[in-house]
DNA sequence: TTTATGCTATTGTCTATGACATATTTGTTT
DNA sequence: AAACAAATATGTCATAGACAATAGCATAAA
């Protein structure tokens, strides 16, 4: 039972505290290490795994490769050296954030320096003022979501401290939330209502609050649930509610048969005529499309979406 | 890798699909089974457990109970009419709350009525219209305060449903941010430099967002980091940002040992003039106040502890 | 009466290895 | 080139034992 300890001073990890930092579950672990020869963690006078610092970083980038759609056997026994250049080799491929369309781009550029050099009022008044010039669809599309997933991104590496990702989302929830609330809600010909909120592994808030922007931009009627509800809870809320749509979102990190378990079962307790809507980087939604539920495959596709449910007959 | 398979059309649900919906991890569930004897799940034709319904949410009764502060041993055995039995005895127990102290008591009832009603668009107006009419500070301290206490309360006794809950929080938090950010910020005398977080353990970030109200009327310049942030994470954000002080926040359910612990390490960790404030419901803050920490019993509290530290040589 | 200390039972998590269903790749045949 | 079959890869589940961390309780000291 180790709860907060398992980090000691040495820079050590336990096996719980490197699923909750990597993602990467313990019997994966385990059976990495049995069958690939890595982690290959110390032990401590318990006998348990303790994995060093170095290890727990190396992982972070093989599962950042998992994520890109790599298999483990190809990637799991490489050097960190070979790691790195294969994801080089990703970084020169179709990542490109587009840049230099419109020059949103330079303004993704300012917000990393400002980031990295600690300017955390600065970056509040940058996207600020971005949201004023760009609007709230464009802001929300063509700067935020890139830039979470800059600093996802840049996280996975291990190039931005952790503590500089919490100023970051905590600076650019502010800054959505305020432009949410300042949306003057129009009157549209169907107004659907649409419940928000994430699985229970789901701790990433970011995505469903730039969904409520887009979505309520879109006249819908937003009931935001925050993160981590459980499967029946959402069936209860609908049932208390009576939205048309649930949307959920999902980050990378997200273990894809839970993801798609969760829908499936979802989908078997909410009524025919409620859709669910799912979201996010999990590749797995592209992969395999989950049956009953519509895939949200980039932010821009909300607007199609909304449109195609007000055609649809009530 | 069960996939879609697990929970079968007759509301049979696999380990992990139990996991997920009652939090109660895989270890855990087949060490119940072993010493308790509940649950005991059938095996599908690969022998793997496949629990029914009835099993599942008897089980998250007993999470309920354990939250509640009951223990396993205790309760994992008992039928169905004893957990519920039990949970009437929760019921019964004491409930006020300093009603009739201003007229805030009625706007507390209110905002219940509303929360259990379901009517979150009326809760969301009744809370902007108390901010208005109260102010900031008695709004936080007279009416956000107790009725956090109460919803977590009344989550406890089963009275209000997990959804209701997320709801709640949600809804308090677009208005609490929203009203900070209408705060103009004067200018005082010295105006110190509040970095705002919890240990990562901590899920709440109510209190965090009301103490960050508070101090921000307060003149403060808060550098709000969010909630779980890992200590040296806390001490490496100290060293960038440089603030006067650190303020955590913890919840009542948080483990004694760990608060204490944390607190010690992280007076190791940060220079002497740094000073480290610790507030919220832990009950442990009050019993035995950690050497080398402002201990903050309570949210009106901030102020006079802000005037000390004014008063304070630089 | 209250506060500290030690003992005991409780409880969650870790260990080890094997098994196997499903996903993906490879090879073969239309 | 497309379709199908065989082989590999991979994550999850199973078993049972061990033990550190916690909580509960009794006893001793202030």
């Amino acid at each position: 039972m180790d709860l907060s300890v398992g980090e000691s001073k040495h820079l050590q990890f336990s096996i719980a505290a490197v699923e909750r930092d990597t993602g990467i579950g313990k019997d994966t672990l385990r059976v990495w290490e049995r069958r690939y020869g890595f982690p290959q963690p110390g032990r401590d006078s318990f006998g348990e795994r303790s994995y060093p610092l170095a290890q727990v970083e190396k992982l972070r980038i093989i599962k950042r490769l998992l994520d890109a759609g790599h298999r483990p056997g190809q990637v799991v026994a490489l050097s960190v050296e070979q790691l790195q250049s294969i994801t080089e080799s990703l970084l020169a491929g179709p990542v490109d954030f587009s840049r230099g369309k419109g020059g949103v781009g330079q303004l993704l550029d300012q917000a990393m320096g400002l980031l990295r050099t600690h300017e955390i009022d600065g970056l509040r008044s940058h996207l600020h003022q971005a949201v004023a010039s760009l609007g709230v669809n464009r802001f929300v599309v063509e700067l935020l979501a890139p830039l979470n997933a800059m600093v996802g991104d840049a996280w996975m590496r291990a190039e931005i401290q952790v503590f500089e990702e919490h100023l970051y989302t905590e600076c650019a929830t502010v800054v959505l939330r305020q432009a949410i609330h300042q949306l003057n809600s129009h009157t549209f010909h169907r107004q659907p209502r649409v419940l928000l909120t994430t699985f229970p592994q789901e701790e990433h808030a970011m995505g469903l609050l730039m969904a409520e922007s887009l979505l309520t931009m879109q006249g819908c009627h937003c009931l935001p649930m925050g993160v981590k509800t459980p499967l029946s809870d959402i069936a209860k809320a609908v049932l208390a509610h009576q939205p048309d749509i649930v949307a959920l979102s999902f980050s990378v990190t997200q273990n894809p048969n839970h993801v798609l378990d969760g829908l499936a079962e979802l989908r078997r307790l909410l009524p025919a005529q409620v859709e669910i809507w799912a979201g996010g980087r999990a590749p797995v939604l592209q992969r395999r499309p989950p049956a009953g539920v519509t895939v949200i495959a980039d932010l821009a596709q909300i607007e199609t979406q909304v449109q195609r449910w007000r055609k649809r007959g009530p």
